[in-house]
DNA sequence: TATTTATAATTGTATGACAAAATGAAATTT
DNA sequence: AAATTTCATTTTGTCATACAATTATAAATA
């Protein structure tokens, strides 16, 4: 006999189907970033659903980024593609440390690419000021120049469907590195030197060459430690 | 006179501040992957709130394929991160053709470098097929093979935080598909061939070098289009 | 033992009401 | 006349309650 059980995928409930109509009318252009909602009462007679029901899609369409609501102001179509529901469906995963060094490392090794086609001189000059405090600190505790230092390259990419997803991983990047035990500030300058150098030859392939290099490293400097755990 | 009117950035509702407890006991490891959810009955009395706003929570937690809840059968951390929010965002984006792929760019870029680390023979031999196949068509009509080509490489790159990405790249690499005005199987057979000789080869960075030789074409033929639009 | 049938627990939906906030207009003051 | 204050109204935020729909579990039956 066949068995047949179904349902998942996505349960269709009311609020569900609310949110998929949306996000369908987005990707026909129905609705524009910066449109007005009409306000909930209305809508709940759209849809023809109760209020709860409306405001459980209404929820999730703010927790995706997708709208911004204020009291009294009304609910508008947000411009910019969010970070922080990445950040928090990354939060799933945040004990599988391989898997987050190595999507941060797909990530980054993109992002240079596309990064070392359209850098600008600040920028660059922004990375070698990282660079040299890093090279001048005592303490060998310049993790945020590190991470500050990666978030340039990412922000150099200027794209704005991925850049909101390497602040999230650059978050997990702050905790993985505490499971480095001893830091080599030589090597991160030699490694960084040589990306940024790439970088401002505009050579795609060299930048992500020597970020390989760099990324490379670093995995395997935090996973040796992650083995003893 | 100092004007302030913040309230935004993420304005606290009492369903934003129930989910952000969720998400924090996820990243601090409370919750776990498989866990079972007290039901709704308990829960809002544990954080002192009204079913309807702690509904709105677990709606947004549905939505970001945290959770997953059945009817009778009570609600459940998910255990691996989902595609779909994804999908979601990128509806914001979905009229920014040039971002869109370049963020396929980059996702495709970083992936097909771990791929040449850990690509199977099994996979391998998919690959060709595909390019078989693609070989073999008359009416020019192989888009779905270029896709399935990209999507085994994100496969094979084995990573459950990008791979949920790439499916909904490639829902837009559909749309973008529709750009294109004629096809060049024969330049599409030499790329993807080039490609596929690197990860057999196990050189990640000739499998970039050859991922982004193939890029840049796909890349100026949808843009050359757009153009005219 | 296997199957079917009830029971009860749990999620899904609806209604109605009120609170809180803020917008925009009206009234007041300077 | 202009600026400020006040107020009414709209709209989102929250709560309480009730009932429907679904199904896991236990009980009853074959």
């Amino acid at each position: 006999m066949v068995e047949f059980k179904i349902d998942s995928v996505t349960r269709n409930t009311l609020s569900r189907q609310v949110l998929e109509k949306f996000i369908q009318l987005l990707m026909e252009g129905d609705l524009q970033p910066g449109d007005k909602l009409p306000p909930e009462m209305d809508l709940m007679h759209m849809f023809d659903v109760s209020r709860p029901v409306l405001r459980e899609a209404l929820s999730s369409l703010e927790t995706l980024e997708i709208v911004k609501r204020r009291p009294r102001g009304g609910t508008y179509i947000n411009e910019k593609i969010g970070s922080s529901p990445f950040r928090a469906m990354l939060a799933l995963s945040i004990n599988n440390v391989p898997a987050v060094i190595e999507a941060r490392m797909t990530l980054e090794l993109g992002l240079v690419t596309l990064a070392a086609e359209k850098i600008s001189e600040d920028q660059i000059a922004r990375l070698e000021e990282t660079i040299v405090a890093i090279a001048n600190t005592v303490d060998d505790d310049y993790g945020a120049l590190d991470r500050e230092f990666h978030r340039i390259i990412a922000e150099s990419a200027n794209n704005p469907v991925v850049s909101g997803m390497i602040d999230s991983l650059l978050i997990t990047h702050q905790k993985t590195d505490s499971l480095i035990t001893f830091r080599e500030p030589d090597i991160t300058v030699r490694h960084h030197s040589a990306i940024v150098k790439a970088l401002k030859g505009r050579d795609p392939v060299e930048a992500f060459k020597e970020m390989y290099n760099h990324l490379q490293y670093v995995r395997e400097k935090i996973l040796a430690n992650q083995k003893g755990v």
